[in-house]
RNA sequence: GGGCCGGUAGCUCAGCCUGGAAGAGCGCUCGGCUUGCAACCGAGAGGCCCCGGGUUCAAAUCCCGGCCGGUCCA
């Protein structure tokens, strides 16, 4: 955390502290400054702190609350003190292009409430909002429940601008205070305001870290700048940013010896019945609580000075401590990342090896690297666990339990992929050992990186299979980190589709929003319009019917008549904010500012567009109501011939899916569905429709366009639709295929482009059975026979065409000082057969020399053999390589074969001759 | 979105670095041994070496482009 500062501490001196005489103090230990009470030797927060609530439990008396009570707690106490209280949202943030998850509570009103785009849906407001953070993914457990994966953040926010505050720093501390002293008994002697800097998403401020006994129960963040180009500019909206730990709460006041044992109280016991597992005893961990606050266990050395620590501490024997404490961690993150793992893939996250969908499948490798750990990787044991989870949860998450049957079948699919890497394991490991000579870093780098292999996984299997002791280095994934370039999290494709000075020009000129006629009466092919601007080809008119390029949608065509009763083509139509800007395919002549213009848009190409893009909405909501919930549109395009649309989904489509979508489909356009556009508030239609509004992508906008058919489907879109589902005619999938990892694409047609789809199949077809001269199917069925009969009879003729060549080649056999020569001259040039005979007759006869020429109207080939009893007398490669330098050509191979390649009119005869020659000379010399 | 790895017989893979006549195991077919099965022994069938281009006398192998699959990171 930064510790820059651009405020002087004045900040921190809030109205509470003076009245109430809290003293500012500094920590010996890590040198902040903290507000309390009464003198202390630390700020009491861990890493400088034990965890004393745990240590010395009377002294933090408080009724104990289960994590739904500390919740309703949380919410009704600031619900009294005059917040609306603001139903949570999901835990996969949609509506954000720069986060995949929701890492806070702040993050449900970001950017859109932050930047002030949006007013708040109520100011001020209270949520309880579960956040999913993996940054300490793989040591969840280590901190007994500090750290966790999934948790619920309690947060109270007001937004203050400069015309309207609701509180800030006084108010806020002083709820703070009330909440833990008045309402959950805390003893208001133990209360720390730790002075703190808080960052993220480009905003910054000022903020107290609240921690009682050890532990930080609540972050309270006065986010006051903006930070550009690291620099910190002061925002006109001022926000309260508060996060209560709900799980931490629950822990505080159960004083339970780990978080989890608070949070998920039988399902521990449950779990590690499932697994097959003694509980860790209960001494064991109070005793070991007692170092855990204060050392970092991430630290490999220090958690072994824990783990020495306890075990004198209870007389037992270190390594039993250890397997003990290992085995209990595990079981108790497998808590933590199941309860995580369910709630992603209930909000509808699909798997994959990009975005959230490879968290989602980072979270799940890690939960069932653990189970194999703990020795017991089975699909029933995994399923047992995310079953309990879902009873467990069905008060607070019960969307875990409503999409069981999803989640299950995506943890089948997952846990099969990860069994097949393990399968794999050796072979790859057996392989880079065998390249490299030994297993380093760099191999286990690449191992994990391409392969998916962790580290431990190939010290167990290289030690098993290869007898090899492996060193991981402590800063593994640090490595591997390191190799990887960062880039944006999201990444935002933009490429400008009109020439810069256009836009700048456009942007300037102050032009109000164009008139949208397409969206008012999209069946308006005519209209009568004033020019506004015009550069060069470019031209902005103050209504139009003509559609920009947006929502997937393509842009219409048509023509624009001005004054001078020219018709100019429309060829392209783009949006400069909410100013249409339109290109023809020549240049405006002269002034025409002010002038009146008479538009017409290319009807047909506008219908076959509203068709395809009404469709894709039908096609979404049927392959949505045929697969589950976890579809959603990935991308889509629509166009004047067809359209296509991604769709998350965690396997291929079969048959039987495709047509079921597609028969869902039809039903909906034969209903006669109503195609509704309107205008709705933000909060309005996120509370009716939920997020499956953004299937298109995030609008940052107080009032979005819903396009709505019924209850079957509602999307904010900006395309112009058919108004009712009957006008689409028909729908037909053309294709349907895996693009990557979680995401399928379907194209389509609809409307009248069936018939065509139709007809090119049938032209198709029509031309197959020209070619195969009857009826296609019949035709094709005899030909393949006939095909076959061909190929073996080719065979038989190719063996017997080999055999004859072999006699003849045995037959022209003759003596070179003592070494049998033969030579053969192609008929029918064919250098497979060639190599074959030449094969055959060496093995058969290793004290022979022997050539083929292959004729060619290019060239002349000679393959030329050498038996191995005469290869090294009679080189083969030696051969060639001297003719290609007396005749002119080339040539090489090695002793036993070589291939010579020269000019045909070096001729056959020449050529043997001279090869026969140099036998000779070469044996001459040897003798 | 980017990095890396892979694509060779029905399956699992070797060969590729260092170019020179396509391999192993399993499976399959047939035969032997067996009352039969398994096992064992013997024989055989089975290959656009992912696609396209380039370099070369010669490419599974080297280079470039593409497709497909996997994996890691953001």
């Amino acid at each position: 955390m930064s510790r820059l500062r651009v405020t002087d501490e004045s900040v921190y001196r809030v109205r509470m502290f003076k009245e109430r005489g809290y003293e500012r103090r500094k920590c010996p230990k890590c040198g902040a400054y903290f507000w309390s009470l009464k003198e202390r030797d630390d700020c009491g927060d861990a890493p400088c702190a034990d965890y004393e609530f745990l240590i010395n439990p009377s002294k933090y008396r408080s009724t104990p609350l289960t994590v739904a009570e500390s919740q309703d707690k949380f919410l009704n106490f600031f619900r009294r003190l005059g917040h609306e209280v603001i139903k949570p949202y999901p835990v996969v943030a949609r509506w954000r292009d720069d986060l995949y998850l929701t890492i806070a509570s702040i993050v449900v009103f970001q950017p859109h409430v932050t930047s002030g785009i949006v007013p708040p849906p109520a100011n001020p407001l209270v949520i309880a909002q579960p956040c999913i953070r993996l940054e300490d993914l793989d040591s969840v457990g280590y901190t007994f429940g500090r750290h966790l994966t999934s948790f619920i953040m309690g947060g109270h926010h007001a937004f203050n601008y400069p015309n309207k505050k609701v509180y800030f720093t006084d108010e806020t501390v002083e709820y703070a205070r009330d909440f833990f002293v008045k309402e959950l008994g805390i003893p208001e002697d133990e209360l720390v305001f730790k002075e703190s800097w808080w960052e993220g998403g480009g905003n910054a401020g000022p903020c107290f870290e609240v921690a009682v006994g050890g532990l930080e129960l609540a972050t309270l963040v006065f986010m006051m700048y903006r930070s550009v180009d690291g620099e910190y500019e002061e925002m006109p909206l001022k926000v309260v940013d508060t996060g209560y730990g709900i799980e931490r709460i629950a822990w505080f006041t159960q004083k339970t010896p780990t978080a989890f044992h608070a949070i998920y109280g039988d399902l521990v016991k449950s779990f590690h019945k499932v697994l097959s597992l003694g509980e860790a005893p209960d001494e064991l961990l109070r005793t070991a609580v007692k170092y855990v606050g204060r050392l970092n266990p991430r630290d490999p050395e220090k958690y072994v000075l824990l783990k020495e620590r306890v075990a004198s501490e209870l007389g037992l024997d270190v390594r039993e401590v250890d397997e003990l404490l290992d085995r209990e961690v595990k079981v108790l993150a497998l808590l933590d990342l199941t309860r995580t793992a369910a709630l992603m893939l209930a909000d509808g996250v699909v798997p994959s090896n990009t975005g959230e969908g490879y968290l989602a499948r980072l979270v799940l490798r890690r939960l069932f690297r653990l189970m194999a750990l703990l020795g017991g990787l089975d699909y029933g044991k995994v399923a047992k666990l995310f079953e309990l989870e879902a009873g467990y949860w069905r008060g607070l998450f019960p969307q875990i339990r409503g999409h069981m049957g999803y989640i299950l079948d995506v943890v089948d699919v997952e846990l099969s992929r990860f069994k097949e890497i393990l399968r794999k394991a050796p072979a790859v490991i057996r392989r880079f050992a065998k390249k490299a000579g030994r297993i380093g870093v760099d191999e286990l780098i690449t191992l994990y990186d391409s392969h998916g292999i962790p580290p431990d996984v190939v010290a167990e299997e290289a030690e098993r299979l290869l007898g090899l002791r492996i060193n991981i280095p402590p800063n593994f994934y640090e490595l591997v980190a390191s190799k990887h370039s960062r880039a944006p999290i999201k990444g935002r494709k933009g490429k400008a589709k009109l020439p810069d000075e256009v836009i700048r020009a456009v942007k300037l000129s102050n032009i109000p929003e164009t008139e949208a006629i397409f969206h008012k009466d999209p069946y308006a092919r005519e209209f009568d319009a004033t020019v506004k601007l015009a550069v060069g080809r470019y031209v902005v008119l103050d209504r139009t019917c003509f559609y920009p390029e947006g929502g997937g949608q393509a842009c219409d065509t048509g023509v624009l008549v001005f004054e001078d009763g020219v018709e100019r083509r429309v060829v392209n139509v783009q949006k400069v904010g909410k100013v249409v800007v339109h290109e023809l395919d020549s240049e405006v002549p002269g002034d025409v500012v002010g002038e009146r213009v008479h538009g017409r848009i290319d009807w047909l190409r506008r219908y076959s567009l509203m068709r395809h893009h009404t469709a894709t909405h039908i096609i979404l909501g049927s392959a949505r109501r045929v697969l589950g919930d976890h579809v959603w549109q990935a991308g889509a395009e629509k166009r004047v011939e067809g359209a296509r649309l991604d769709i998350t989904h965690y396997k291929p489509l079969t048959l039987e899916e495709i047509r079921r979508i597609e028969d869902t489909a039809n039903r909906v356009v034969d209903e006669g569905i109503e195609v509704k556009a309107r205008y709705m508030g933000k909060y309005e239609a996120e509370g009716r429709y939920g997020f499956r509004l953004y299937e298109g992508g995030v609008i940052l906008e107080p009032v979005i366009r819903v396009v709505s058919i019924d209850e079957f489907d509602a999307e904010a879109c900006f395309g112009t639709h058919v108004l009712n589902t009957r006008e689409v005619g028909a729908v037909k999938i053309v294709r349907a295929e895996r693009i990557a990892d979680g995401v399928v694409r379907l194209e389509f047609v609809a409307g009248s482009r069936v018939s065509d789809y139709a007809r090119r199949l049938e032209e198709r077809l029509n031309e197959v059975s020209k070619i195969l001269g009857g009826e296609a199917l019949q035709r094709a069925r005899a030909l393949t026979e006939e095909l076959k009969k061909v190929r073996d009879r080719l065979k038989l003729f190719k063996q017997a065409y080999r055999e004859a060549v072999l006699s003849e080649l045995k037959r022209s056999e003759r003596r070179v000082n003592g070494v049998r020569v033969f030579t053969h001259v192609m008929r029918i040039p064919d250098t497979e057969v060639a190599r074959w005979v030449l094969q055959k007759l060496s093995s058969e006869n290793p004290d022979a020399v022997a050539l083929i020429v292959i004729p060619g109207s290019k060239r002349l080939t000679v393959e030329i053999s050498a038996g191995s009893k005469v290869a090294e007398v009679v080189p083969a490669n030696e051969l060639a390589r001297r003719a290609a330098k007396a005749l002119g050509g080339k040539g090489g191979g090695k002793a036993t074969h070589a291939t010579l390649v020269t000019d045909p009119s070096v001729g056959s005869d020449a050529l043997v001759n001279f090869i026969l020659n140099e036998v000779r000379k070469v044996l001459g010399k040897s003798c």
